[in-house]
RNA sequence: UGGGCCGUCGCCAAGCGGUAAGGCCCCGGGUUUUGAUCCCGGUAUGCGCAGGUUCGAAUCCUGCCGGCCCAGCCA
């Protein structure tokens, strides 16, 4: 029992340790996405993190946008990520936040900085800023406009917030030490002029708060107990904590980082996949190709797949890269146990029963799940002519071989054993016809003969079965680490990602399959019916992953 | 080169001074009407390196080495 328990990681041990020791009596996380792209695995790993926490330790959760930077963001993000945290199995507390609720009180604090003496309208151009912020290893130095009178900079910040200066003109700086070590430090901008229109606040405001001086005061206003981000905002964390002792803030929030999730095989920045769908390399942002939440989705992903892999990977400070395989075994883990079986020839190839009569059919049933008993079973009729996979037979073949092979034996799936006689070809030596024989008396049986079939293959009734177009996917990429320093990750798309297969036979229980619904094609793999392309008329499957395979195909 | 952080099996990751969990991958074997699943078994005398403290060190100390991050009016 006890030995099975998942160790605690390093924030959950200092949660559990806040809590024991009274230091928080509830916790409050969020997760605090830009709506400037869509989510991608690495945010599901955030949104586990941060909902989980909450709901493991009996606190709550709030989904915050922080949208402080009008000019990346829009509305169409803000919408595809609400609905991303849902489905994956989430709900924030309460209403939805933005940053730009609190941009009265962030704008009144600011003011209350100017009053203090700690915080200044700057005239240095970017550039200039630049300069006067010295390098990683020399002290940076003031800035000459820091020694403005309280007075000039009420004024002169009033003048930024009614829109008097240009874009860059000037900004507001908070004083706090030039010579610091840390970067961060060496008199931040906090309020920057930007005359774009924001998809809360409208035109309301044309300066808008930085994410290190929006931030941690968001969490203070919302009760953050623990402010959770990824590894690079680390050096932030005396400047989160620097706004909070010098604001008079409403509760004191604490940052603990970790290490943001990284995929072989894949990119996870937002400039990156967005520069995929910009280019038309893919089919948008919800491509099954994509690593992103809505890519996932239609690429047939469970939520709890999802999930259970965020779970699997962990929590640390150690920057590392997972590998694919990981995820690949979560969702067949899932599907595995979750999705009813069903059979779909792939690459037809005919195969004509010699000695079973035309026009008669029996029909074959077959269980909805090896291992379960609550799927309804499958019925379907067997016929003179099936469909068989081009790659399940060979007119010869060594005996490691175990599929249908001219003058052997192979088992039908849930049906009779056969034994091929002959193959038929066209002008072009193709195979296009394989003649055999059922043998009698084998449905649930062995060859009365003792010569039993080394193999089972799958088929579908050429007379009776629903015609439908797969989508196998591949990697998007044959680089392992597409993302690395140095190489353009658009050389290394896989141009092979994607491979349509059109006339595709599947059995008749996937006449009735709705959109979104799963299954295993034995011995192919699993596949969801496309939320995009399919339709009652014309059947899309994309391959979500395909079945372990040891043997290679 | 200033500062911050990180180095335990191919990949994740436990371990918090008492003698290296687990998962993925991989390799054997068993069951099987899916070359799937499932089930058994195997895989670090060693924890970046070198010293030191200790009866005892992955865990403590010292010094190195390696990697990542920071000089946006992005987040």
């Amino acid at each position: 029992m006890s030995e099975t328990e998942k160790p605690l990681n390093f924030i959950e041990r200092i949660i559990r340790d806040d809590l024991e020791q009274g230091a928080v009596k509830q916790i409050t996380t969020r997760f605090p996405p830009e709506p400037n792209g869509y989510l991608h695995i690495g945010h599901a790993k955030s949104i586990c993190l941060n909902f989980g926490l909450a709901r493991d330790f009996g606190g709550t959760c709030n989904l915050r946008f922080d949208d402080t930077n009008p000019a990346k963001e829009e509305v169409e993000y803000v919408e595809s990520i609400k609905r991303d945290v849902q489905w994956l199995g989430f709900q924030w507390d309460g209403d939805i936040r933005f940053t730009s609720d609190y941009f009265d009180q962030l704008h009144e604090w600011a003011v209350h900085l100017i009053k203090e003496g700690k915080a200044f309208v700057c005239d240095l151009s970017a550039e200039e800023m630049r300069e006067y912020r010295g390098g990683l290893t020399e002290a940076g130095k003031d800035s000459p406009y820091k020694t403005r009178t309280v007075e000039e900079n009420l004024e002169l910040f009033e003048k930024m917030r009614l829109g008097e200066f240009d874009e860059g003109a000037c900004a507001l700086r908070v004083k706090v030490d030039m010579a610091s070590p840390n970067m961060h430090m060496r008199d931040p901008v906090i309020y920057r002029i930007k005359k774009a229109s924001h998809h809360q606040t409208g035109d309301k405001w044309c300066i808008y708060p930085s994410y290190d001086y929006a931030h941690g005061q968001s969490d203070a206003l919302e009760g953050i107990t623990h402010s959770v981000c990824t590894l690079e905002f680390e050096e932030h964390r005396p400047l989160y904590e620097w706004f909070i002792e010098n604001l008079p803030v409403p509760a004191t929030p604490h940052q603990y980082e970790f290490s943001r999730l990284e995929v072989n095989y894949t990119v996870t920045s937002k400039r990156k996949l967005k520069q995929l769908v910009d280019e038309n390399h893919v089919d948008g942002w919800d491509d099954p190709r994509m690593p992103t939440v809505s890519g996932m989705r239609r690429r047939g992903f469970t939520p709890a797949s999802i999930r259970e892999f965020c779970d699997m990977v962990g929590v640390t400070k150690v920057k590392g890269v997972v590998d694919m395989g990981m995820l690949e075994f979560a969702i067949r883990e899932d599907l595995n146990k979750n999705a009813s079986r069903a059979m779909c020839v792939l690459h037809p190839l005919k195969v004509t029963l010699t000695n079973y009569p035309e026009g008669q059919a029996e029909t074959m049933v077959a269980p909805g799940h090896p291992q379960r008993d609550d799927f309804p079973e499958r019925e379907m009729p067997f016929t003179r002519e099936l469909w068989i996979d081009q790659d399940d037979f060979r007119e010869s073949a060594n005996k490691k071989y175990k599929r249908l092979v001219i003058g052997k034996r192979v088992r039908l799936r849930n049906s009779y054993v056969i034994e091929a006689d002959e193959c038929v070809k066209d002008a072009d030596d193709n195979i296009i016809e394989v003649k055999a024989r059922i043998i009698e008396n084998t449905v649930g049986n062995n060859p009365e003969d003792g010569i039993k079939p080394k193999g089972v293959i799958h088929w579908v009734s050429a007379d009776q079965n629903v015609n439908c177009e797969v989508r196998l996917y591949d990697r998007l990429f044959t680089d392992i680490a597409p993302d690395a320093g140095g190489k353009d990750f658009l050389e290394c798309i896989n141009p092979d990602s994607l491979e349509v297969l059109s006339g595709c036979k599947a059995e008749m229980s996937l006449a009735n399959s709705g959109i979104e619904d799963r299954f295993q094609f034995e011995r192919e793999g699993y596949f969801v019916q496309d939320s995009k392309f399919s339709n009652p008329d014309a059947l899309v499957f994309n391959r979500v992953i395909s079945l372990r395979d040891t043997w290679g195909k």
